[in-house]
DNA sequence: GGCTACCTTGAACCCGAGTTCAGGGTCTCG
DNA sequence: CGAGACCCTGAACTCGGGTTCAAGGTAGCC
């Protein structure tokens, strides 16, 4: 409440949070950032809450929310919903990890082969590939 | 060799792979699975080894790669260029499962506070997950 | 008072990965 | 023979998530 108001403009939040400032701008039009004040001159201003807010963006959606879950969690309209988002993720979470387990595998063993069998000149990757990925 | 010669129409293929038959087209197109044969009525004629190859086109596609990269896995023309694309991917899952794990942690905890407070009305869970994800 | 780096807008464009549409041919069953 | 389910093609469309462009206004420094 007593924090100062820092005033960033787009270029600065958008540098602090890693982004091209026209990320920034089309986040707006999506409805996920807006501005909370205008300077004289009509450039956007930003407070550190909103860095940490866009911050928050780009962490989610790295985590496989799409903008539009993102929507629905920044806006904390019904406790039941953001609870039913975050609950449905964290199941595509488990399971992506164990996907991820498993391919991590095939990967690993592909690779191996691949380098052993590099003087035959025939490369086997894909059939061992194949047949793996078959049966998971 | 000797197996007997299976001549999946597209539809067939399509079902057995779980996916629609347009896709099938489109992966055509894209050049990564080309019919063995076509029927006298100019249908697509596919064989056992087609469906292996489309089932890996998924599997590989699920697990982040792109159809370009798989047209490289595909075609091991070059076992080197096959080797870096993996030990690219293996990076990135490596990279990813980390990253996983933090979200996982954290939309745990921000699931369980907001069952807490729950009862108050307001749902707290963006701040906690904007505070955490800053850190990760 | 001019240079440079910044900011504004709306509209258009891009990419990957498909899907849909229009306008046909084919196969099989009854 | 006809109905319904399948197949063909090329072209257009969709969607998410942005980026790029044109045509300006502004702020700060020398």
């Amino acid at each position: 409440m007593a924090a100062q108001r820092v005033h960033l403009t787009i270029g600065e939040l958008a540098r602090r949070a890693g982004v091209p400032t026209s990320t920034v701008r089309y986040y707006e039009r999506a409805g996920l950032l807006r501005p909370g004040a205008r300077s004289a001159s009509n450039y956007r201003l930003y407070a550190a809450e909103d860095l940490r807010r866009l911050r928050f963006i780009r962490a989610a959606q790295a985590t496989g929310f799409t903008l539009d879950d993102i929507t629905h969690l920044l806006r904390p309209a019904s406790c039941h919903r953001v609870q039913k988002l975050i609950d449905d993720r964290l199941a595509e979470v488990e399971a992506r990890m164990k996907e991820l387990r498993h391919v991590r595998k095939v990967l690993r063993q592909s690779l191996e082969e691949c380098r052993e069998h590099e003087l035959t000149g025939r490369c086997a990757v894909v059939g061992e590939l194949s047949a793996r990925a078959e049966r998971p």
